[in-house]
Order: C-alpha cells, then structure tokens, then sequence
DNA sequence: TCGCTCGGCATTGTCGACAACATTGTGGTT
DNA sequence: AACCACAATGTTGTCGACAATGCCGAGCGA
C-alpha cells in the first residue's frame, strides 16, 4: 500500500500544479536524463530542446541553468551543454558526502522521528520484503525501492536543508548513476537486514547506533559498487558520444 | 603572507575571466547579499534590478535562478523574489549539515592532503595568531579567517563533490548569516586551539582523529551561537519587510 | 459599516530577432 | 607535407516588446 515517495514525486509532469513552462521543461529533462532518455555525454543544443519542447529559449535556458546547478547537466559559455557522465571517481564522491548526510540524517531520525513516521517506515520494509519474494522483486528493490528507505529516514531527520541537498539534489544524481552503470548490485538480502536493524535502532531512540549502521549501510554500497566495478573493468569503455542523438 | 581564499574567490567582480554578462551579475548580486547590502527579506524586483546594474531582465533572469538554487533569494512564480531571511532554525540545520559534510571532509584530508597542502594550512594557523595578537584580531579572525581554515580542509579532502556542496553553496549561507545575526560569537582562543589539534591529527594521517575533532569543533561552534541566541532572545524582532529599499 | 466584485496597475513569464563568440573547414604559404 | 590565417556557419548571449498573472483599491450592494 504505501506508494512510492519517487512516483508521486517524479510524476509530476502533467499535473497542472506546475505554473511555468521553464519549470515543467526543467522537470521534463530532469526525468529524461535520469531515465537514461538523454544518455550522459549527450550534448545539448538550445534550438533543437526548445523546438523538440516547443517553447522559446528563453525558458528552456533557465530550465538549463537549473539542471547546472543540478550538476544534471555541464555548460560551457559560448560553447554549449551536455549530458553529465558521472566517472567512477566521482561516483564514488557521490557516496562520501551520501554517508556523511545520511548518517547524520539517520541520528535526526533516532530523535524527532514521530510514530506515524516510523510506522510507514516499518510498512516500506514490509511491502519491500513482498517484492522480495517476486522473481523481479530484486532490480525493483535495487531501484527505487531502496531509495523510498532512504528518502524516508531524510524526512524523518525534520532538518529541511537535509532533505533538500539529499532528496533534490543528490538523489537524481544517484539515479542518473544506476541507469548509467546499469548496476543493480544485488546485494538484496543483505541490505534489507541492514535496513531492519537500522529502523530498530531509530525506534529505539538510539541515535549514535542509527547513525553508525546508516553509516556501515553506505559505506558497504560504497564498496559493494568499488567492487563490482573492479571486476568489470573495461566494459565501460570510455565513448566520447560528441554526436547529437535524437 | 597567505592571502585569503575568500578574498582571491570574491573580489573577481572585474575580472576579465568572467565572460557573461549574467555570470558577473550573478557574483556582484551574491557578494551584495551576502554583504548584506541587500538585508534579508529585502524584495527584489527585476526591471529596478536591471535598470541598477544597466543590463537586460534575460541575463538577470539567470543569474537570479542561479541565486535561488543556491538558496540565498526565494521566489514565488508571478509574485516576486525576495533575500532570503534565516531563521535561527535553519541557522541551526545548517550546522548539522557542516557538521556532517566538514567532519567527512577532515577525515578525507587526513588520508590525502599532502605535504604542500599542510605547510599552507600551518601558514594560515600562523597568520590567524598573528592577527589574533592585535586588538581587532578576534573580529577579523572569526569573520574571514575561520571559513579560510575551513576552506582549506574541504581543499584538502581531494573531493570534488564535497567542495562544491560546502565552497560553492553552503558557506554564502554562513557568510550571510553572520552579516544578518551580526555575531561574531568571539570564543576565537578556543577556537584556535581546536584548529592546532585538528591539524595535527590531518598530519599525523589519523583520518577517525581528525574527524571526531572536526566534528567536535562544528558542533561547539553550533552550541555556542546558540547559547548566545538563547541569551539575547528577543533582539531580532520579526520585522516584516515588505518594501523595496533601494 | 462591512463584504464582495470588478477593473487598473505593476510585475513576472514568454517570445522572436539581433549581436557576439567559438568551432570548423578551406586555402594559401613555408 | 605540415602549419597558419581566415572566412563560413552554427550556437550561444543579449535585448526589447508583448502577453499573462497576481495584487490592490474603488465602487457597488447588503
């Protein structure tokens, strides 16, 4: 039953709630690069967008300017604009500052989440656990699912600036990388007992314990992907997709 | 001897390097902000704006989106955009999150600043001890001062993502709050001492040091602004301000 | 006197056109 | 043959004007 967060929070490109075209083409290409539409490296040139989306330039270039402060997409002056190509390198970046913010964000949690948030965290974990059971239940619980656990505790912390660099800013990112890896690094079972005792731990009030196993919890993502990625060496190889795909 | 990073960072109003016209409006309005020569809460409307810095609403468009996605101007689709005013709540989520992001920032300087990196970090201890010797010491040093030793860690972390979230768009923040809450929280020989010991544990290499010292130290600077909060309450009264002043 | 409606005004959102810049391909020279 | 200068072309940066939206006050009715 509880749906989730990244549905309703990403579906959002026909409701009428938007009020300004910039915004909903910065929405559009927001899940058009997430999504792996607009695979990374591709560039970007404003005629063909603003045509393809049939506005002016205009709004298309603060949509631009967004998805840049985003870090969604690179510009250049004068030169133009592509698609990000998150490097491993920087992935791994990604997870530094993702274990520094969530951990904090999970000792937030262990002290101001209320019961009724804590209940639906509990029925995240169980609606995950029925996924678990599919055959697909695994790349669902890799995708988004995980993410809805997460998303949750960063809500939970009631610090909005938080939730803000994590859920607005961050987590695109961490999208944008699985579509581009295509890893769903399959650590299902493991991850999901890790969630369990992470919720106890926050039920419990237990701050410094919910902080340093939200903490163990990334970091081992963290090296769950180093990993994987060790071992398929070179399968990436390094295209520089300068061609503009339609 | 070692010029302020924040002074070689801000004073590129003229630089030539600068190419585009919303990327210089952009600086000149975040350097006037965080000034606090626009005050928190001050309106800002677009044709007054463009007609003071003699450039088209387009360019200034954009550099206003830039400024809103940095969070120090809020806007209001067809009502308008205004400097954002922190409440002390918010002043005190962002200590968690420096707190989060500056403590992984020490630890990862401690593994991979190098020899250079920590002479310059030793000058700028210098530097500050010396100035601290002067009457107008303590000012200088909690002003400018404590955010280049900050700076310079967040440097040394070797983190691109991390310097970008903490550099580029959380320190504005703290500029900004320190100009609008005007505290210079003066505990600056403590301070200093905590910044010798945090530098000694990066050189030393003992990454978990370094971290839990950082952390030590973000976290009494938050206890000690809000100490100071607590005892002069009631001396930021809630002015609403509405009006334009020029 | 109070509340509601409607119109005027200011500001924001959007558009199309022009200017400036960077890239690229061509031609000439060494 | 390689290199440099230069023009052609396409993209980005900038501008002024028009349309849409929200706010505010005057006028009307209860």
């Amino acid at each position: 039953m509880p749906q989730s967060i990244l549905d309703t929070q990403h579906a959002d490109t026909e409701l009428p709630v938007v009020r300004t075209l910039a915004e909903r083409v910065f929405h559009q290409l927001q899940r058009a690069i997430v999504r792996g539409e607009l695979p990374p490296g591709t560039r970007i040139t404003e005629p063909e967008l603003s045509a393809h989306y049939g506005i002016s330039r205009g709004p298309l270039r603060e949509a631009m300017r967004r998805l840049e402060t985003y870090r969604l997409i690179e510009r250049v002056p004068h030169v133009g604009a592509r698609v990000v190509k998150l490097s491993m390198d920087e992935l791994l970046e990604l997870f530094d500052v993702r274990e520094a913010l969530e951990s904090m964000a999970a000792r937030l949690a262990a002290q101001s989440m209320t019961a009724e948030e804590i209940a639906g965290l509990r029925d995240v974990l169980a609606f995950h656990e029925r996924q678990e059971d599919l055959a697909s239940g695994e790349a669902y619980y890799q995708r988004e699912g995980d993410l809805d656990f997460h998303y949750r505790i960063v809500q939970g912390s009631h610090n909005r600036m938080l939730m803000t660099l994590l859920c607005d800013d961050l987590y695109y990112l961490v999208r944008l990388y699985r579509t581009q890896f295509s890893a769903n690094g399959s650590r299902p079972q493991r991850a999901f007992v890790e969630h369990h005792r992470i919720v106890d731990a926050i039920e419990a009030g237990d701050a410094e314990l919910a902080e340093l196993l939200m903490r163990r919890h990334v970091s081992a993502s963290r090296e769950n992907v180093a990993a994987h990625y060790a071992r398929t060496l070179g399968d990436q190889p390094a295209s520089d997709t300068t061609r503009i795909e339609p």
